[in-house]
DNA sequence: CGAAGCTTTGATTTGCCTCAAGTGGGGTGG
DNA sequence: CCACCCCACTTGAGGCAAATCAAAGCTTCG
């Protein structure tokens, strides 16, 4: 967010959002129906948002990394619409909602950031239920790792290797699948050789052939 | 939006959204690529959003009502992310985004509540994925019904009548699910009593139970 | 070192898709 | 005005991808 920004005005963000905070493996940042007072920026770790409907069903709704936000979805409402919690020991900014509106009514770019991060957000999901309402059970799990990838990347890591926080189960329900076939998945793409799996580590051999799949 | 502002302010935003726009069934209110400049309002009529994914399949993303707000997803990337289609005759306030963001900067209930229906439709489309990803095909279609009645109800019309503008099969690849399977749901709640429905006319007699299919 | 949880793999079942045939309604042209 | 055609819809039969059920190997951690 504050790429947008001259050094003058880094100055005043900084002021904003000075607060960090850990949260432990296993741990929640908040909760669905929380009352919303703040978004948090993942500074280091990864985090799970998750819905439980009516009926005792839990429904993975993203899996965030290092640079990436959180609560979006509770500025409608002012109550977190799901539960975020920590896949590893993380820390996260804490970002006070209402001085940080306040600071976009003066600072357009910051504004501006602002509201395309919420735009981004918007097409990530739309791009999702694209994914989940016509894709095979295969191309899910290929899109998930090509979706991976192209994070760590952005972020300056390996795009080629990966360290899977999340287990086959939370891929699975993320994905609208089940565990055993995203194994199978894996299995399969391990025996075309498109990568390599060994537990929680990935290694992609060709990620173009996997956005393909 | 106006309704969060008192009379002196709705000047100010009337002065900024003056200019409407007729769509005809079939036309494009806009298309994937597009250069943004504005964000559309919904006056009347009804709209649905498509995306063409890389091997000439289409996905659609949505179906908007008098009173909902298209192009959302366009200020990420200043291009508009899908084609939005008339499903009917239609009229549309245009909202230039540029003036629409300096009047946010300058009147804060204005900018707040642009924050909400930002946030609002992340969590919609949130609610979607969990629904494409957990549920049967029948409970999706029983959640359309539900989720049209809702809106109708919203905007003052009845919650038991619709009259629905789109396809089976719009509905099914908005659903994920095939034509086909749209149509047996349809027959099987009329069966179980929950509706009647004739062509694109549908009577619903109980939305409680069909929530809970 | 043992227990609990995660993962892989195999066998069987099932819900939805695919294919196919027939109905009905609305628009068009004769 | 009517006959025709096209398109959307309904319904049935059979097949397939993924779910479910089951079992064994592997990790992790107290």
């Amino acid at each position: 967010m504050a790429s947008c920004l001259d050094d003058d005005h880094v100055g005043r963000l900084e002021a904003v959002v000075s607060h960090w905070r850990m949260v432990h493996r296993g741990e929640r940042l908040f909760r669905a129906g929380d009352h919303f007072r703040s978004l948090y920026a993942l500074r280091s770790g990864s985090v799970k948002t998750v819905t439980s409907d009516t009926c005792g069903g839990e429904h993975v709704t993203g899996f965030f990394m290092a640079g990436e936000t959180l609560g979006l979805g509770a500025i409608s409402t002012d109550a977190y619409d799901c539960d975020a919690i920590a896949l590893e020991d993380s820390s996260v900014c804490v970002i006070p909602f209402g001085p940080m509106e306040a600071l976009c009514r003066e600072l357009k770019p910051l504004q501006h950031q602002f509201h395309r991060l919420l735009s981004t957000e918007i097409v990530r999901e739309s791009r999702q239920m694209t994914l989940l309402s016509g894709m095979s059970a295969e191309r899910r799990v290929a899109a998930f790792l090509v979706d991976l990838s192209r994070r760590l990347q952005q972020r300056g890591y390996s795009p080629r290797s990966l360290t899977l926080r999340m287990t086959r189960e939370e891929i699975g329900n993320y994905l609208g699948i089940k565990l055993e076939t995203v194994s199978r998945a894996f299995s399969r793409f391990q025996r075309e050789g498109l990568l390599h799996v060994d537990g929680k580590h990935v290694e992609l051999f060709d990620v173009e052939a996997l956005a393909l799949v």
